[in-house]
DNA sequence: GTCTATACGACGATAGAC
DNA sequence: GTCTATCGTCGTATAGAC
């Protein structure tokens, strides 16, 4: 499912979510209308009645599936942890070369920024917001997905003065890449991705 | 003038605006206010009653400073990205190697974000809730920094595939720094800001 | 400059009909 | 499941006294 819209922390992108692990139908319109307006205005700059209006329901309807804004802005927020570590996972799953899966994590990063742009917008700058026990789980996910980068950074093939810092630095770079990637941008997803490879392999003392 | 503060979206942090530039008294208070409060919980999680009281003063008060919460807002956004534009002129004035270039560049903006993390986070992820018109100016010097760095790269002396990802991946790696970067953490200001030039030089191709 | 008092619209959330 | 209607609260901002 996907949908234009306007922003303004980022450029214009779809509005789109994981298929096959999020709610469809009414459910799944709320999560979408959800996504697009707290990526375009954040959390509290986004109305309950704007939710709903957007999802084409009344706003008294959206306690039917979430008891308040917060459970949807949680349940936001999960879906995208949960999205970008299974695809961390799955992406060094099997290999065993470093390079490899630092090339493999640092792809499937770019490509969950490119592809999933306003969830990770709304993932990372939104999150602050949940009470800590709403934000528990993602953040557990997200100490996971660290750790993944970390291990491989610390294998001992790779040249860095700090291997926290590397991983602070790769993982920033990829973050922000949710912020400008778009349409209406002259790169494409993969070129992306094989220059932010290039630029993490040569960061972490990869001679090619 | 500092105060400590709690966050939630940022490491804990010292509430510190640049010296000379901003206003002092109680209007000074009014910013320093508006400024932990816009970090912790966002433009729109804060009210006006909240900045008030925080600065010792009625919320009425403050509005014979500033005639909306949205002209505090702009005017740290403005306050941040002038802080940091002069800055990176200032590091890079006389020089003509571009390795030095970039050196000073990437260290400037490194110093930026761990000196004032709080407004290096307000300026840069509140900057969106401002109208057209009070976001210009801002805008303007981001570009104008952002083209400091294109320069630079775009030098000849640097092997990337392309300069405008080069650019993006380090100020990205940079701009996350105001988002961990605290007191309580491992490294100096000085350790990330090395760690992070070595990054830079090896991204943009210059071998050690 | 700073206060008390207040206007008044928008907010999140609930009750109850259909 | 979805609506209309509404509650109580809090939002920004202003008026006017001191």
């Amino acid at each position: 499912m996907s949908e234009q819209w306007n922003k303004g922390r980022l450029a214009t992108a779809a509005v789109v979510l994981p298929e096959g692990t999020t709610p469809t139908g009414t459910q799944g319109r709320v999560l979408h209308a959800a996504l697009g307006l707290f990526a375009e205005r954040g959390f509290h700059g986004t109305s309950i009645r704007e939710i709903g209006a957007a999802a084409g329901i009344n706003s008294a309807t959206l306690y039917g599936y979430y008891s308040s804004k917060e459970l949807v802005l949680a349940e936001l927020v999960l879906v995208g942890h949960r999205e970008l570590h299974r695809r961390l996972l799955d992406a060094v799953d099997g290999l065993t070369d470093p390079v490899e899966k630092l090339t493999a994590l640092v792809r499937t990063h770019v490509f969950a920024h490119t592809d999933f742009s306003l969830l990770a917008v709304v993932t990372n700058s939104e999150l602050h917001v949940l009470s800590a026990e709403l934000a528990a789980p993602a953040l557990a996910l997200r100490a996971a997905s660290e750790q993944l980068l970390l291990d491989v950074l610390a294998d001992g093939v790779f040249d860095v003065p700090d291997a926290r810092l590397a991983a602070r630095a790769i993982g920033g770079m990829g973050q922000r890449v949710g912020n400008w990637f778009g349409p209406g941008q002259d790169h494409t997803r993969e070129q992306v991705a094989d220059a932010f490879v290039l630029f993490a392999l040569r960061l972490a003392g990869v001679r090619a």
